[in-house]
RNA sequence: GCGGCGGUCGUCUAGCCUGGACUAGGACGCCGGCCUGCCAAGCCGGAGGUCCCGGGUUCAAAUCCCGGCCGCCGCACCA
């Protein structure tokens, strides 16, 4: 059996995972968590807000806003443009083709904003034929990842559900800026639901059509010099595959130092870098070792519509090869200039000077009076014109000309002038710009699941990561027919219960049996209640992965624990070896 | 969405081609009891299956035919 197949099965039997709605047949892209693949994840989840937010709270925090979305808000997104695509199918191969990249392929025609209806029209005109077979085309359909809804009982209040959590930062912006009292550099983290109505999804947990993303939107000011954020950074190394090394058809990743990245121009902004490495570095505490995951860069055709550089993080899976758990943007300032568009409301952002600066610069002075004799109803106009234009070049046309053509009116100095103007400017206004990280949830706990499966002496052994597991301990007694040795036991659970962990008792079968099933889940630490319990109160704490076993008072058992689990610690630390 | 292959106790599977003694068999797992001084041990007992769903052919369908759903593999989109 494949190693996709035993986890699968494993999640299945033990409950980390299951296709939903079973009963009825089932639903493609919809996956149920069981009880341990519900606290896995949230381990994860609790993993990335370490690494993503608490570490980052001097500038970074969380927000949670709604799954369902006015249409207003994905019409600015572009999302409702731009997650459509017409699809045209041929009717003898059945092979499947973007529309408009056919028309304009065979017509050479802009097919830029055309409808379908349009499309269809060209292709029957044209007798545009299937690229593949030469077959006739049918009618050109739209398709469009949104899940659409309605929001209250009036049909023309279109909502969709999210495709990405980022809308609902951008949306709120201004709000958290300035609760946070107007700091850059913000992050905005959230981790929510979103769905995408994927035409065929497939690969289990990989492609969901509903599914838990965690992203943080980075705002910053695009003229500042962030070098400074990554100090201590720039050695950090990154496996990249540029876009460039791709058009070249290079496959293999090189390897870069972030400064040597950022150096080279193979990453557009620090601060694209430097998340970066903390998405490495959080996916290596997965269990997913360095030289098995890297970053690719997007070609431009394959990027989204916001972005103008993208990487995918990339995590070697046994089936399907390199699958991406992350995506690394460069949206620019577009989604907060589009909602400025779109809303009416000013999102940018003031920044104070350390100091007032004094600028000088030049500055056209119309003379009213004279223009409104001179030009009467043409003055409006003039006026309008005159304020968009450059003081340079009017002041050069004025010196050279004796006069300046707005309007297609000739103006001469008695109408314009320019004049130099001393300024006071305490600060600058503008749209910062973002770079985003964003994890697909469910796919990480894909991942962290197969880089743990292990297979040992016939058994199988989850050796996730301690702090991942969702079961932090086991308890069991020795053997199940002495009331005293079940009894201690069963007193440690509680105590073990009571400190807030995760425990797994069992007290059926055979001890050997018992260690396997919690080996099977991935429990990082069972503790065994034995007849030299009774005489001595000591108990042992035995390793999942090496299987070694130490002896120590089982009124240590609950700080032993915490510290093999959170602190790492070996387990020779923490009491006397067992022999044997 | 199309093409190819597949869907049988919790899990993995036998049976399907060649319809009927299939009351659908096995293994593992699960539950209970006994036993057990540390790694899936032993003994006894038990529960568990609308053979993916719907329709058709037939005296008779897990088995043949049609449609649907789901999964896997290929073509287009993506965390």
């Amino acid at each position: 059996m494949s190693l996709y197949r035993e986890i699968v099965e494993l999640a299945k039997r033990r409950g980390f995972f299951w296709p939903s709605y079973e009963i009825y047949g089932g639903v493609g892209g919809l996956y149920d968590l069981g009880p341990l693949g519900a606290l896995l994840k949230q381990r994860i989840m609790e993993k990335w807000r370490r690494w993503f937010i608490q570490k980052h709270q001097h500038m970074v925090v969380e927000i949670e806003t709604p799954v369902i979305m006015p249409s207003r808000v994905l019409e600015a997104s572009g999302h409702v443009e731009s997650f459509t695509d017409p699809i045209v199918e041929c009717r003898s191969c059945h092979r499947m083709f973007r529309a408009d990249h056919v028309v304009e392929d065979a017509v050479g025609v802009k097919t830029e904003g055309l409808t379908p209806e349009q499309l269809t029209r060209i292709i029957r005109e044209k007798n545009v034929r299937c690229p593949a077979c030469g077959g006739e085309l049918g009618v050109v359909r739209v398709f469009n990842l949104l899940f659409r809804t309605q929001i209250g009982p009036y049909k023309g209040n279109v909502g969709y559900l999210r495709p990405e959590a980022a809308q609902g930062m951008f949306v709120s912006f201004k709000r958290v800026f300035e609760s946070m009292r107007g700091r850059l550099p913000l992050g905005i983290g959230q981790i929510g639901r979103v769905a995408r109505n994927e035409i065929s999804p497939r690969q289990g947990m990989i492609r969901l059509r509903e599914f838990t993303i965690m992203e943080v939107e980075f705002f910053f000011d695009p003229e500042e010099d962030y070098r400074g954020m990554i100090r201590g950074f720039e050695g950090e190394k990154l496996r990249i595959l540029s876009a460039e090394d791709r058009a070249q058809g290079r496959e293999e990743p090189r390897e870069y130092t972030l400064q040597e990245a950022l150096d080279q121009g193979v990453v557009i902004h620090p601060l694209l870098g430097y998340w970066m490495v903390v998405a490495r570095r959080f996916v290596e505490e997965l269990g997913v070792p360095y030289e098995n995951q890297f970053f690719e860069e997007k070609l431009p055709e394959e990027r989204a519509h916001y972005a103008s550089q993208t990487f995918d993080q990339l995590v070697k899976v046994e089936r399907w090869g390199w699958v991406e758990v992350s995506g690394h943007a460069y949206r620019g300032d577009y989604d907060l200039s589009r909602h400025m568009k779109f809303s009416g409301q000013d999102l940018t952002v003031f920044k104070p000077y350390p100091e007032p600066r004094i600028v000088r610069r030049k500055r056209i002075v119309a003379n009213k009076q004279a223009i409104g004799r001179r030009f009467r109803s043409k003055s409006p106009q003039i006026l309008r014109e005159l304020a968009s234009m450059d003081p340079a070049r009017v002041e050069e046309a004025l010196k050279k000309d004796g006069y300046v053509v707005v309007a297609g009116e000739k103006l001469s100095k008695e109408h314009v002038y320019v004049e130099e103007v001393e300024e006071k400017v305490a600060g600058k206004r503008f749209i910062p710009h973002v770079v985003e990280p964003s994890f697909g949830a469910e796919r990480l706990v894909y991942v962290t699941l197969e880089y743990a499966y292990r297979r040992k002496e016939g058994r199988t052994v989850l050796s996730l990561p301690r702090d991942l597991a969702p079961l932090q301990a086991a308890v069991f007694p020795l053997v199940s027919n002495v009331a005293g040795i079940v009894g201690e036991a069963r007193r440690i659970r509680d105590k073990l219960v009571d400190a807030g962990l995760y425990v797994f008792y069992d007290e059926s079968g055979a001890i050997g049996r018992r260690y396997a099933r919690a080996d099977e889940i991935g429990v990082p630490v069972s503790i065994t209640v034995d007849h030299r319990t009774l005489e001595d109160g000591t108990v042992t704490l035995r390793d999942r992965d090496t299987w070694r076993q130490v002896r120590l008072p089982s009124s240590r058992v609950v700080e032993a624990v915490k510290r093999f689990v959170w602190e790492n610690a070996s387990i020779e630390e923490l009491g006397e070896p067992v022999e044997g």
